[in-house]
DNA sequence: CTCGGGTGAGACAATCTTGTATCGTTCGAG
DNA sequence: CTCGAACGATACAAGATTGTCTCACCCGAG
């Protein structure tokens, strides 16, 4: 019998590859059969709802930690942002297929626990502003949607084979924070330091 | 009649938004029948392969002005980047659809249109490292992706109704450049300048 | 050993999607 | 006006997918 966890991890990990996998598609993806699949979830549609809980679940879990009332000063933050994405980095090919699948989208139940998580992770970020960690000229918003962008991209590098699964952590954290200008810029024009 | 290029963006756009519409779904969504698409598109295969090479072409006319020779200094490097970004923004709908559906992934074709494309591109940013405009200790590969990734989560943004059209331009351009930490910062713990 | 739960394989009808064809209509060029 | 190209609506068969069912098998608990 296979975990419940490791299921739905697998058929996530099929619907990632090809959005309109049919059962018989993600059953051999998973590497059980169509009649197992078909007794656990009723319907398609069942199965990609439980998908979708579980990636709500697993961001959930990520976004625990960040208790705001303890991470009131600077350093404290700066840690707490560095462990998020560093856990949210495995659930981005859960939320990669979820967020952009119409069945999961039209769940009243999915889109009421996006926006919950929106806001306790708009919260931490607002609160990052606060304290100068992050940029206040930006919108909320923009920076977790951006924070996604930089993780699926990731993602999609490492399927792709052109980034290591072991430097993509780095490089969404760098990237995020730093972006890709160099840091010391002399003015333009002028003599090399 | 509908303009072929307004035909396959439509397609894009309702694909994004459900990348296993079917041929009705796709039709009414762009307001025309299904009997003319499938006129026009002997196959939904050729629907989607259709949209694919569109997507190539429209990215293929943004790394156009990309001519590397006269790009030889810092400034000229910096203003063909930004013209670039912007360029790409309207594509990242097309592109994100594109680059994620099975059928697509398939097409030997289409893969080497990306892979041109991404050598292209590649040159681009390794010449912005070499001019000390972009940041030498990321991979190449990383900062194109890491650039994709920002504009689909701008596109998905503007979707979703969290961002304005006309501000993703800015945010995508100072994100994927600046980053999301302020740009001055004390060392921590140290007193306020 | 015996038994029962979980499994894989397969059959089956119902439904959806696709590709093709036909009809009458619309609209613009000549 | 006349005509032809393109259109929307509709019907149809072929194929794929889904949901349900049955059957035989494995394997661990008792």
């Amino acid at each position: 019998m296979v975990n419940e966890e490791e299921l739905l991890d697998g058929a996530a990990r099929v619907l990632a590859g090809d959005h309109s996998a049919s059962m018989v598609q993600i059953a051999a993806g998973i590497g059980t059969s169509r009649a197992t699949l078909s007794r656990r979830y009723a319907t398609r549609e069942a199965l990609l709802k439980a998908v979708a809980v579980r990636a709500i679940e697993v961001v959930d879990g990520c976004l625990a930690p960040l208790d705001l009332a303890q991470n009131a000063d600077a350093d404290a933050f700066d840690t707490a942002l560095e462990e998020l994405v560093v856990a949210l980095m495995p659930a981005a090919h859960l939320y990669g297929f979820t967020s952009r699948d119409a069945t999961v989208l039209a769940d009243p139940a999915f889109r009421a626990g996006v926006d919950r998580q929106d806001q306790r992770a708009l919260a931490f970020l607002v609160l990052g502003q606060r304290l100068g960690r992050l940029r206040a000229d930006l919108p909320p918003y923009w920076i977790w949607y951006s924070l996604w962008g930089l993780l699926d991209a990731a993602a999609e590098g490492v399927r792709d084979g052109h980034l290591a699964p072991r430097q993509i952590g780095h490089l969404v954290l760098t990237s995020f924070l730093s972006g890709t200008r160099p840091l010391a810029r002399p003015p333009a024009g002028a003599p090399a330091p």
